[in-house]
DNA sequence: ATGGCAAGTGGACTGTAGTCCGTATCAATC
DNA sequence: GATTGATACGGACTACAGTCCACTTGCCAT
């Protein structure tokens, strides 16, 4: 992910479905807005590193940047297009794995594994980068479900999902397995219990799911 | 629910942990104080209804109210609050039937059938309220998770799952069974389908997860 | 090289959530 | 019905997100 409407990151052997949402055509860029927009990443990363992510202002980042705050806005549109921003390099990590890594991750596995393994390796992801993921969905309500990455996973639960059991309803059902990974959620049960115990309960749940008798 | 901390409705033959979440009890009350709650809270509905959750401000509120800015926090917290005070006559009523209505929502229907039935209602309520829910629910980053009524219904949730199946965590599997009725995301799939494929796909996933082999 | 202009910039400005604290009101006691 | 301590009130105040627009900068065509 990039700028509000930039570029996505991502390529490789996979289902053009989801190579589409990976990457979309560069517009064109200007010097001072490449710089700007390295310096603001840099800043953001620095001071989210050094106060954590709630604690950071926009006014904080855009003067850390040596920018103003016009320009800050105008480039990430509001504070979540940040943190998907700073987000990015990692997600595409995850991505890529996804797209042209080893099985059970990658192709090659079936979809029913392929589905478990995406499900457990986004919830190490979402633990990981709590806080920031947090901020990248809830800074505005439905930012969610509005950012690539999203739609990104979506499509993929849904494409393995589809694979695994046709008659199910596979496009609603996977937000559904998603929804439990909402960093929200996530984030509230942090402390009522260890990360691996809500990682074990929904893999309970979508294999449950992938048993199904239609 | 009601003020910050105060009483929260319901009461009848039901399981005790359930109605300790449906009742504690009230403090005291000042004249003044009960009062201003009641001016604030007509004030809130009627402006709601008339602008929509979304557009109405606090300072809005107040002024409609004819009190000041602190008063209408101190009781209510914040927005999320207020929404969830104005929500409360109508939540006490699925709650109701819940601790003392009619099968398969009340007691007496087997677990498993209740806890369709549940889910069933509760998505019809959500679908119904829907922006004041959201509201309620994202006003605050982790406000869903900390509202009296998340409680209640993720016990009961908990509750008539181990009932159904005590080999499972329910306590975790409650959540996630209740994370695909989160309103952000009800609210970003409306326009997408109707609300009638959502419910049926939610409820085919707890069907699966019912039929689950240990 | 230079003139024109689209794209980008920055900071003053607006609207809102939420806090703070001096003042007013209530109700219990004498 | 006066005293008094606790509770509640209200609006000025702060901090932050996000917008707007007069100005600057980089780039292309000439």
């Amino acid at each position: 992910m990039d700028d509000i409407n930039g570029p996505q990151s991502a390529s490789a052997s996979a289902p053009p479905e989801l190579l589409r949402l990976a990457a979309p055509t560069a517009p064109a860029a200007r010097a001072d807005a490449v710089r700007n927009r390295a310096k603001i990443l840099d800043a953001a990363e620095r001071l989210f590193a050094e106060h954590g992510v709630g604690a950071v202002s926009m006014d904080a980042v855009a003067a850390a940047a040596g920018v103003g705050k016009g320009t800050l806005f105008r480039r990430f549109g509001d504070k979540a297009g940040l943190a998907v921003a700073v987000l990015d390099a990692r997600e595409s990590v995850l991505q890529q794995q996804i797209l042209s890594g080893e099985p059970p991750l990658g192709p090659g596995a079936p979809p029913g594994e392929r589905l478990r393994a995406f499900l457990a390796a986004y919830a190490r992801f979402l633990d990981t980068h709590l806080d920031l993921i947090r901020v990248s969905e809830t800074a505005s309500p439905g930012a969610r479900y509005r950012i690539g990455a999203y739609r990104f996973w979506h499509r993929h639960v849904a494409i393995l999902l589809h694979d695994a059991r046709p008659e199910l309803d596979a496009d609603y059902l996977a937000h559904a397995l998603l929804a439990p990974l909402a960093a929200d959620l996530r984030a509230a049960l942090t402390g009522e219990y260890p990360a691996a115990r809500a990682s074990a309960g929904l893999d309970r749940l979508v294999t449950a799911l992938l048993r199904a008798t239609p």
